[in-house]
DNA sequence: AAAAATGTTGGCAGCGCTGCCATTCCGGGA
DNA sequence: TCCCGGAATGGCAGCGCTGCCAACATTTTT
């Protein structure tokens, strides 16, 4: 029972023209509802169409429709990874929104590496899409080359921290790390210590901490304590680093993870070892993930808008305005852990 | 600074022979590495596209290239969910074996829903994409219609249980469902429950589930008691289908949870209100996901092959092979909850 | 009733690329 | 020196579709 039969040729336009006896140009008109046909000559080519199973073939669509401007109806979309919930959350507002405007998203994941970011622009480029939708803003130079040459709309979302290239829609990472700083200066807390992944990948992370810093300084304060680990953010991370820290600094009171589930980790690492939380440590995550409302202390943490950022780009993807930068902003999801 | 300079028209390959001195079909050549040239020609070509900043256009080549067969460089791709963590990582691994094989994947969503795939199924078809690939096995016979008559090679994945249409690619749910019940009765526990999310579209939460019955019968037992939620899975659904499930059958000795996130929420609910586990109550979930090996007590869970699901759906899409099915197995993930 | 306006329709030239084929070029053997 | 086989090359016909335009049909207006 196999699939392949390729009976041969598929059926094409002209197919449907000979079958239904009317010109091709009909067919075309008839199937994409556009231009006038008379009503028989409708029925007669959806008839046709029916009859033979014809599938329009969009790559030709695509290459004659028009040349230049939004050749097809794809939509480049790059992402640094599916492994941080984060990414998943964007792509979900974003082909939800893309697929009511009738565009097709083609998805590529550049590993947090501006240098794959560069090859998958250059190779999603070449299928000539309607625009292309980036996360973050740094790219390398030869990317925002081609990416000018393309002509098309470009949207980078998440970060709002510098100039964007078109449209940018997102929120200020700088300014979620400066507001968490400020909740748990705010709450008393006084050494206050930092647990996060690779930063020198996840530049956004980096910006929260920088935000998160200054801050602090304000309040006449430093991190108290830091915890790296050089792998990606998870919730068995956060929890080997929590432990680390603490064995470390012990008088930490306070601890901002890079993440929601490096904080999850650090909780179950308090859970695991007894300390009351936030009674002997508080902790503060980062992006309010759906988990983190079901523990039985919530996590004290930023709710930022990803579902609103993925719909918002595939919303501005088609409007002709001009470039500019939607700052869709955050919310503390004040918790009981901080 | 706009990025619409759209200058007029994008380079073409006539641009770039004119600009290299040679003929269109010399540089097709180069550009693809195929047929021969001489060196000379090879750098002066290059050269001349880097100048020009040349950019092709697949659209125009997977239409002369290969009418037929394989038409395209793309891969339909359509998952039921981005919100059920098990997709992304699905995802994961297919795109990370997509692209080293020189494919890009053009991802739809149907959310649980047949007659969306069908829609998402015709709209992927007319980019004439090299192979599809689909998650589990049920299909409206339109689809599976449209399918057939495509002529290329379709990937079915995750879901063992029941024939394919061309090649498979998963584990057994209902095996799985099996397997995990046989646990729970041999480690003693009898008044065993279920928690569960929405089953009329989660076909494979509901073949666990039938496994699981079924097992449970053949050691003499019946479902204890059943709590399922209308919503989809998610840690906080979990916790209070769980706190719902205690309250209605109080002496419940182990629940089997549809999902890791659903069981999360139920050992978050199990914490809050100070219920022993497994001593009070055991949990068991499904998926092993990251997270829940971070936990004070790891989850006793099944460990599913997603990422190998994935990567190895991509590396038979190739393959010119018969039809068949491969199952990649599970692995109890003992835990400490049951 | 003729003219003007409007509604339908089919033919055909591309879109940018690749496959095919005929042509040219080159080095080595007769 | 001439001829021959293979490498290198360019021209051109499509791939399936849409945009444009001219042709024709049907109404409406004067």
């Amino acid at each position: 029972m196999t699939i392949h039969q390729t009976p041969g040729r598929l059926v094409t336009i002209a197919d449907v023209a000979r079958e239904a006896g009317v010109g091709e140009s009909t067919v075309s008109r008839v199937l994409r509802g556009q231009g006038s046909f008379s009503k028989r000559a409708g029925e007669r080519v959806l008839e046709a169409a029916a009859r033979l199973g014809y599938v329009p073939n969009r790559l030709a669509g695509a290459l004659a429709g028009n040349a230049d401007s939004a050749g097809s109806q794809l939509v480049g979309v790059v992402i640094p990874s599916l492994a941080n919930i984060v990414f998943p959350d964007l792509l979900r507002g974003l082909t939800g929104a893309l697929d009511e405007a009738g565009f097709q998203g083609v998805v590529g994941v550049s590993d947090y590496d501006p240098v794959r970011e560069e090859a998958l622009v250059a190779g999603l480029l070449s299928w000539r899409p309607a625009a292309l939708v980036l996360t973050g803003l740094e790219h390398t130079a030869l990317t925002v080359t081609r990416l000018r040459a393309a002509g098309i709309r470009i949207v980078e979302m998440i970060d709002t921290d510098g100039p964007g290239l078109d449209i940018v829609v997102g929120f200020s990472n700088r300014a979620v790390g400066h507001a968490s700083a400020r909740h748990l200066v705010g709450r008393g807390y006084r050494r206050i210590a930092y647990v996060g992944h690779d930063l020198g990948r996840d530049v956004r992370a980096a910006k929260r901490l920088a935000g998160f810093e200054a801050a602090l300084a304000e309040a006449g304060l430093a991190l108290h304590a830091r915890e790296l680990v050089a792998e990606r953010s998870s919730a068995a991370a956060g929890r080997a680093a929590l432990e680390a820290l603490v064995a470390r600094a012990p008088d930490t009171d306070a601890v901002y993870f890079s993440n929601d589930d490096m904080a999850l980790g650090g909780y179950f690492a308090c859970l695991g070892s007894g300390w009351a939380v936030p009674g002997r440590i508080a902790l503060f995550g980062c992006h309010a993930l759906d988990i983190t409302a079901a523990m039985p202390q919530p996590l004290s943490t930023m709710r930022t808008p990803r579902l609103a950022i993925g719909r918002a780009a595939a919303e501005h993807l088609r409007a002709g305005g001009p470039p500019g930068t939607i700052d869709l902003g955050f919310e503390l999801s004040e918790g009981a852990t901080a």
